[in-house]
DNA sequence: TTGCTCCTCACGTCACGTGAGGTGGC
DNA sequence: TTGCTCCTCACGTCACGTGAGGTGGC
């Protein structure tokens, strides 16, 4: 016969926990000495280890003692299932380590050099600061945070496209659209230029050839991008009109 | 820019996790709009996947606020650990599965008939019920539950020594101490007769080549002895004279 | 107008932890 | 007597969940 404690013991528990038990009814009370002190036998062992089993595997006690009250198919079932949960879970936590692995250290909310050297050049050139600055500017932290070996090399392609002279006036252009949004020839030109510069890429074929598209970051990149000024819904809507869908991701025009 | 519920869905947590963290301190208060609302940037992303990341591996939030706020080689030395912890976790849930798996449908609470068969044996041959009864079934409880498949050879073997008339002689003196064990004549033969059993096995190497000894579960046989009959402290301690330690696992005779 | 998201309390929940104050055997 | 385990409330904790009652843009 056993106390309390010698039987937390043995089944790794608390005597705390032994009492929440009782309290729930997954383990029923049993017998007293003549101290009041609780007495188990083997039986109330069994039952308790049975219960942490399924407790530790991350089962509510609430179906834990449903469980325990099953007939062996409804149990089978029960543990069928378990044993699922039990698996994901290991993915997960699998998956975490790499998460956690490549978490390195604070830095990675600031941007690297490459990012705020880019920026710096587009203000230089005339980019309004609200429609093309703070949206690429969110951006780019997250894909620092999500890839930052790949920085260098995507921000040296960026650096390089300025060399047009189509992008550089395409940026010039969102500054007077900044404060002249009203304007429909400026917002129409924009569209225009926009169009051409997608007609090409898709010439190119460089329209395609784009990262792997995350649908959840897109959406949040459109996201960034709508809400960071008025004009870039009027000129979704005109470039919408000229074919073409999709803003931060544009897709292959529709024919 | 985004709201709280767009930003909660990028991270894939409810919004009232984000306000959670925001009254922790996890996530800083964002700027409102006119209407009150929260507004978020990209940086808000990239700190709420932070902190889950974190907190997805079973960190405590408390810790998590001091890792987002630790230099690159404390954060370092926290992912070390953690990905200790993680592994062990991992470990846990595997033997976790095993487990569940084993456990059956809720029969195991029951003995098999092979052990009531055995129990009842005892009580034809005159075994005291409080000595020898209880204390056997309790362990036969704990064994059926854990080696279920070896219950029957062991069985078979235990019935077997039944068939030894000093084994007999045992069990038969064991009835008639639970009513006089106060009596040292008695107390001294069943201890001789313990003896001379222990002496054979010793001589036949039956003594070492006992099952594996799980040293919790013998603690708990002995507990189970103990508290079955004041005899059994009596006998234990004569028997301890005669030069055995342990009880449920004797060990070998001290020279 | 209706539906949806947002807001701030504030109590609820789940699985225990942690004293608070007291008793009983060595 | 001291130390240890046991007893029963009962409040605390951790990480949110869940209404309660109200506001604001399409």
């Amino acid at each position: 016969m056993l106390t309390i404690g010698q039987l937390a013991a043995y089944a790794g528990v608390t005597t705390r926990t032994v009492r929440h038990y009782h309290s729930l009814g997954l383990l029923p009370e049993p017998e007293r000495d003549t101290s009041g002190y609780r007495v188990y036998d083997a039986a109330a062992v069994v039952r308790l280890i049975r219960v942490r089993t399924l407790a530790e595997a991350g089962i509510p006690l609430a179906r834990v003692r449903a469980m325990l009250d099953a007939d062996p198919d409804d149990f089978a079932a029960a543990s069928k299932e378990i044993d699922r949960h039990l698996r994901a879970q290991i993915r997960a936590l699998q998956e975490h380590r790499r998460r956690i692995a490549r978490l390195g250290s604070g830095d990675s909310l600031a941007l690297p050099a490459e990012v705020t050297d880019y920026l710096d050049r587009l203000r230089a050139i005339g980019a309004s600061e609200t429609i093309v600055i703070a949206p690429e500017r969110d951006a780019w932290i997250l894909m620092s945070a999500r890839w930052p070996e790949a920085i260098p090399e995507m921000m040296a392609l960026k650096v390089a496209q300025l060399a047009d002279p189509r992008i550089a006036q395409l940026y010039e252009f969102s500054g007077r659209l900044e404060h002249h949004w009203q304007d429909e020839n400026l917002l129409n030109d924009i569209a225009d230029l926009i169009n051409d510069l997608l007609e090409q890429a898709e010439a190119d074929g460089t329209l395609d050839r784009q990262d792997p598209p995350d649908p959840a970051f897109v959406q949040l990149m459109d996201s960034f991008a709508d809400a960071a000024h008025p004009a870039v819904g009027r000129l979704r809507a005109l470039v919408a009109a000229r074919g073409w869908s999709g803003w931060t991701q544009v897709e292959v025009r529709r024919v």
